[in-house]
DNA sequence: GATGAATGAGCATTCATTCAT
DNA sequence: CATGAATGAATGCTCATTCAT
């Protein structure tokens, strides 16, 4: 594949990401997405199977980067709580940069086995990375703990998806609480 | 409306149901859910305005029966513990018994603003029993902590709801494990 | 199937045999075929499960006719030279009727393994036919015969399909001509 | 055309005879007949005008050969009898060696009517050379006696595109009994 | 009220052809 | 001359909705 070839592949991308995003995997059209990137409908099937193929696409690169992202995160921090804190940090705040894409989180082709296979193969990537932190700390059960702490995370991305007005101030005194929660429990809290 | 109104009513909710649970909302045709009930297409006109307007009714009535029933089993219970415990019971149970009906949770029409308006609804009068609970019990920031709390249920969901072997004893002792970890927090388990 | 639906099945499959005979599979548009029969697109669709369905309809219906009045023609002419003269009428008149409707002949689909079966099965029982005639009347190899027969019809009638001109008292004189040649050979002709 | 570009021009015609064959004219996309030529798209294109001309130029070099053929062998046989098992024998021969490109007799473009005249030429022009064997022999009326014995020739070429068994001793056996047909008849054979 | 035949807008995908390199 | 990436017109088929019976 030619630079501009990869360029075209990566624009497509994009744009599906836009579209898609916006408006879910049903309700869009492929010529919204050719539209939008500035090129033909045939064009993108020179690049992308079908539809289908397309949103698996747009949905791994997504993903891959999440994961990347935050295994370097988790790298450069020290301690349990340090390291839980990044997480819940990238966390949110990959949510608080898709606010406008929300769409893309619910709206996948509906029997598209390989798709629901991916999705599951990201998120035991993901829970693997929270439970090796546990496990460093010593922390018995990790997986249930790993699984309720991003349980935890994943709740607040409501908050952001759906509610206007959530500030990044905010969504930093979201992390710390979540990351007290986690490790004090609520019961601290009462007198 | 008569009674056999009434009835045919329910049997299309009932049908709808069962199929929007099963394929998701666009890859369920009318006649899938007519055919199922055993009547005739052009019926189900005469009970709901639209396909759309079906999957609200149907979202609709399967939410408000969970609030009841939510509602029900925490005035039953004493304390703070007691409470939470019937909550997680509450959302663990609901996803147990629609395993096989996963995709409603997941795809609904992607453009319908009631729809997201409804949903919303829903979702604030769930965290709003949650905090009362917590509210009684004398917890700051009870908007937080009850968001955490469902957080950490949802996202055990997923077990439930992917995971052939879940037994309604793991179940339970996922409840325990969740009510522990919300109050007493997880660095308890550390040495 | 109604009486109002039995009627709307012939329809249609008048207007295809119509327009596909006039321009063949693949040039035949539904909507050709369904703007003539003066239904909507989506209506052909509740009769015949695709285009290709709805060719091999049309196909079966013409040749079901054509066997059910060769059969009657042989059964109501006696003696060898008289059968074969009904055989070679009608084979003639089948595709002067048909004029117009050439396509048909030459432009089925390509990949359709059941039409060439079906196609096979046609020709087989149009051979039996004759066979069965030059039988009774005690030729030897009559397999060979029967088909030698009717490859002098079949080339006939593109005289008929492509020249204009071809009257009905030429059609008469073919028919003659054709059986005297079947039965005495040409040498005879020679001084 | 330099010598080269004259091989590039067969080379896509071989291909084009090969794949045309096989699938028919719809079936086949120029990108197939390209790459098994293992030549780029577009290299098509400053050879042929179109798919259509494409189509043209096979079948008129394929019916060239077959009339040159033809005529080399009745120009080097002596008699009637002879001349005609010449030109039975190179009928079915010709259809013998394309057993495998059946489809290229059956579904050419359909409405391009320069293929309809080109074919139409074509067979006038081996209706002649049949007519002159005849006529040189004294035969009356040997346009019908033309079309006849070709007529009975096509119709085996059917045993030969769709059985798979035909071998080369049954095709001999086939043009000598078609010979004595034509010649004397069928009645002959009864007692 | 109930039916289900009819409608027709809507859309993914294909592929002959072009043209910049 | 040769290439093959890009184009976009073209079309089979689906399915929510309507309405005459």
């Amino acid at each position: 594949m030619s630079e501009a070839q990869r360029e075209k592949h990566e624009a497509i991308l994009d744009s599906a990401f836009e579209i898609f995003g916006k408006k879910g995997f049903y309700e869009t059209k492929i010529s919204d997405i050719t539209e939008h990137a500035g090129i033909a409908k045939g064009t993108m099937y020179l690049y992308f199977k079908s539809k289908e193929e397309l949103f698996l696409a747009v949905t791994r690169r997504d993903w891959e980067k999440f994961l990347r992202d935050l295994n370097f995160r988790i790298k450069h921090a020290d301690g349990l709580m340090s390291k839980l804190q990044r997480v819940a940090e990238h966390h949110l705040e990959y949510y608080y940069e898709r606010k406008e894409h929300g769409k893309i989180f619910f709206h996948a082709p509906n029997n598209d086995s390989e798709l629901m296979r991916m999705m599951h193969g990201f998120l035991t990537r993901y829970m693997a990375a929270v439970k090796e932190v546990l496990e460093e700390a010593g922390m018995p059960d990790p997986d249930f703990y790993a699984k309720a702490f991003i349980g935890m995370l994943d709740r607040l991305k409501m908050d952001i998806l759906f509610e206007g007005e959530f500030t990044r101030d905010e969504m930093a005194l979201r992390v710390e609480q979540t990351v007290r929660l986690f490790l004090r429990g609520s019961e601290q809290e009462l007198n």
